[in-house]
DNA sequence: CTGAAAGCGCTTACAG
DNA sequence: CTGAAAGCGCTTACAG
């Protein structure tokens, strides 16, 4: 196993018995080639075990490499592990290679991230921002120019292709349907108040209430780690109050799962005692027991089309900034 | 947002007015400059915008560079999320990149996979071979230079770091689990026999079977597709059997859960009028309805283990090659 | 097609 | 610490 020395375009050439820019061309399919010249270097290439060294290439043509940073929260959570299928998919597709980071919310490690990919010279990068970037690392993406594009949350000020969802209509969707259901005492559950996603299905929540008349009622908003565990917390505290609600609407899919189980644990049957709403429509939504209403937030499509948007990006730079929002869909099921 | 023209390390040394070497030893973190240079050049970088060039760094000092990559075979299959988070942490702990590529089980996307990878000069590469490795693959593999460590599936006459698990073993603890639990007709369902994955679950059930004194029937062996829906399938054909089964052992939990629902519409209780068990463990299997007795693969771990052997053979290209092969485990629930 | 030269952004080694 | 030179593996441009 003794480190063979790297073989080069010039070691090709000389086995060949052509010139080095002879060989250059042949590697990258110019069509000015003779046929016979041809297959006699890509023998040789074959013989020595050449293998072609991209990185070099890119750094002298100073072209963008064929590589894309994706960089999203954290790869355990089913909502970022589908909008990394999307992506990787599309941009597989699309004959990219692809770079992934999780900065697990961290500012911090964001920074580090992008900083490290810009070292690798990728020649774009979707980037799901973490829910509180400082201002330093808001400034260093507005500078940043190789193609990005922004995914699942927008940051203030900066102007780039954006690919998220709706979450206001999501939340008042999940709401208005619990209403119509005739419920009027509705709780949500879990998040925690700090981050942007929690405070626009909070605004959701509210706007379907007072539309439909109803007082907001702060004592049945019980927030939570965003968990199962967090799940079952907020739905204990929300059953001590004086007047329990009839519905929740739940942080997500998690959260609701937690929900579920709580009620259980206090002989109350969901989806008959209690409506229950989660939101993201996971894949693990119809297997709760039962079956969990839920509004889907399509993560995949949103991977998918943040990665369209990124290669439009890298084949003209000019083309207009594209924001994409994608409508929620309300799934109904058993538990509602 | 016209392209700027990258800035240079020696951009930054004439803004600071330092020379270039310093510059770079400074990048590099080396201790003998003194604080007050380090400063100002640190904070001509900062204002100059200058991004290390890794890539160039790297090629020039002929070092491995700091990214590795790791082919699965599909993303959308839970049991390689789960690789991928082993993986993915162990990794980012130790200070890689990664590159993800995906062969959805074909040779030839597995060769040009690798291929890319090695193009773009990674350190290294974690491969879950494809199924039906050719010739030249596996040539290919054994030729290349960098540190390669195997995963899930072994090659014949590749010496190399493996990490997997023992599905016949894992096989084994299902059926003789079923057989303890009083089951003397068990059928193995879904899968198909020209993967390796299905030979050796068959050898496990064959083996645990016979060590019972229990004949084999054939009938009672049904191949599908590797899904919910094949699962489905393979288990109407089974319960048209003269003698049906009073428990089956499936493929995988995905198998199982279309087994389940099978069961279901044909108004047979699972985990009370027959018994199943499912292979893998996965996220979703607790849920199921009943909760699905499994047999753990430990996906995560094999990923970080995986990573893990990466790391020690980077850093050491001599060491002995090492062979994990993890025990799988049971985990029983309600529907056996 | 060839051959020689210059350059991508860095590191290395060395004399001062 | 500086400065000049060489080189990593490739591409580019040009005269022949």
């Amino acid at each position: 196993m003794e480190e063979k020395k790297r073989v080069t375009l010039m070691d090709v050439a000389k086995h060949a018995g052509v010139s080095r820019a002879t060989a250059s061309l042949i590697v990258r399919g110019s069509p000015k080639i003779a046929e016979k010249t041809r297959k006699k270097v890509l023998a040789s290439m074959q013989e020595l075990g050449y293998v072609y060294d991209r990185v070099a290439a890119n750094m002298r043509s100073q072209k963008g490499s064929s590589t894309v940073g994706l960089i999203i929260t954290d790869i355990a959570n089913p909502f970022y592990t589908e909008l990394l299928r999307g992506v990787h998919n599309a941009l597989e597709e699309a004959g990219y290679d692809v770079f992934l980071g999780t900065t697990f919310d961290s500012d911090a490690r964001q920074e580090q991230l992008i900083s490290r990919m810009l070292e690798h010279r990728v020649g774009g990068i979707i980037l799901c921002p973490v829910s509180h970037s400082s201002k330093n690392t808001i400034e260093r993406i507005k500078q940043i120019d190789i193609p990005i594009v922004l995914a699942v949350r927008e940051l203030e000020n900066v102007m780039c292709d954006y690919v998220g969802i709706d979450y206001v209509a999501g939340a008042q969707m999940a709401v208005n349907h619990l209403i119509q259901k005739g419920h009027r005492r509705i709780a949500f559950l879990g998040g925690t108040s700090e981050s942007s996603a929690w405070k626009e299905r909070r605004q959701g929540y509210c706007m379907a209430l007072t539309r439909a008349g109803i007082e907001i009622d702060e004592s049945l908003i019980v927030q939570s780690a965003v968990s199962r565990d967090g799940g079952t917390e907020a739905v204990q505290r929300v059953l001590n109050n004086p007047k329990p609600p009839s519905a929740a609407f739940c942080f997500n899919d998690f959260v609701a799962h937690g929900v579920l189980q709580g009620l259980k644990v206090n002989g109350i049957e969901p989806g008959k005692d209690i409506a229950v709403v989660g939101f993201d429509n996971n894949n693990e939504a119809p297997l709760y027991n039962p079956p969990l209403t839920t509004v889907s937030s399509f993560a995949r499509l949103i991977g998918s089309q943040a990665a369209n948007l990124l290669n439009y990006r890298i084949l003209d730079q000019n083309r207009e900034k594209q924001r994409i929002i994608l409508q929620p869909e309300l799934v109904v099921r058993k538990s509602s």
